[in-house]
DNA sequence: TCGCTAAGTAGAGTCGTTGTACTTTTCTAC
DNA sequence: GTAGAAAAGTACAACGACTCTACTTAGCGA
């Protein structure tokens, strides 16, 4: 991603907050999220502890250590999409493309299995998430040219963040998103009922 | 609220409980959540910090105390809507008649200020609401006959859920609350253009 | 080469939280 | 009433996350 910085302390940094993040994973992953210290991390990246907490603000941001992009990219998402296209069906774009591809790659299998069955981490990734909320709303206020805070704007915004937690635990994620946009866009319909057993 | 339980026993525990949440929310108002250590509530207290966890399961929850009703009032609201009535008009119904009275004490500003001015605090609070999920989408679920884990159900629930946070900051909060709940009934729209200036 | 600065370290300390073992209080059954 | 179970409370030690302070080291720019 991020081009190796031309000076060599920047290397260097950059190396350490590496190892740290990748010990950290290995560990969590060998064991579990809560039978792991941070010493243990530190001891295993060969770093004292006050140097993870240089890299990182906490336990939790050792797991999600590249989840920085992914609020620029849903800006994006609304900002250029093609001419005429509906800001719903963007973001409905988008999240069907980017976010059941997460569950393609191999070890992101265990990684999302590691994430939700540790409620300290569940709550973490839930409120990232939801931190994205003013960040998009405002990029959604600018395209109908109305002030940042205003309702329709936040309140899709924050609807639109609940989807793929909403979606992440179905068989058939892609089908759920497009389930939940559907409630968006024409409102909510009592389910079907099933035919009488 | 809860009658004095018959037993000696039970009263000195609810007492000491009691003055445990006095302690711990007078203390956060006059200094701030971070200012203040368990132990200094448990001395305010005159208790022991081992009994301040037997009665709390954390320093968030202290802040919280009586906020295990809104949960089963919710149910309610759901299963004793009065006959004929829409569930998504039930839950509007609810949400305007008992929140919005929460701002109306005097001394509940302080209290509205003391959480938002607190990371932690809001953190929990956003998780209280969204743990309600699962029982009232199951209670949703329950209405129309069908899975407790049906999508619509769920989402319905989580987006009702939001609802309160999104109308909290606003000036108008009933003109929030009834916009959001067209958002979910009629599908979302985009905001109006102010007027050109 | 000489500092300046940023990265890293050591180590002590705070705070939330848990566990253990002990005392006190209240309830229950005789 | 009194014995003894059960529950509430206490004291104390411990652990882990995180912070702070003072110190060393390494890269950078002049």
């Amino acid at each position: 991603m991020t081009v190796p910085s031309a000076s060599r302390r920047d290397r260097k940094k950059a190396a350490t907050r590496q190892a740290i993040a990748d010990a950290a994973l290995q560990l969590f992953l060998e064991r579990s999220y809560d039978q792991v210290s941070i010493r243990d991390i530190a001891d295993a990246a060969d770093v004292s502890t006050a140097t993870v907490f240089k890299h990182f603000s906490g336990k939790e941001a050792l797991v999600f250590d590249q989840d920085e992009d992914r609020e620029s990219q849903l800006i994006a998402a609304v900002r250029q999409r093609p001419s005429g296209q509906n800001i719903l069906d963007a973001l409905r774009q988008h999240v069907l493309d980017t976010w059941p591809a997460i569950g393609a790659h191999p070890q992101a299998a265990e990684f999302t299995n590691l994430v939700n069955s540790t409620p300290a981490l569940r709550a973490y990734a839930e409120r990232m998430w939801t931190r994205y909320t003013d960040s998009l709303s405002a990029a959604i206020a600018d395209e109908f040219g109305v002030d940042h805070d205003n309702l329709a704007c936040v309140a899709l915004a924050r609807f639109v963040l609940e989807i793929p937690v909403l979606a992440r635990d179905r068989k058939d994620r892609r089908a759920a998103v497009e389930a939940l946009f559907d409630i968006l866009t024409h409102g909510w319909e009592p389910p079907n009922k099933p035919p009488a057993l």
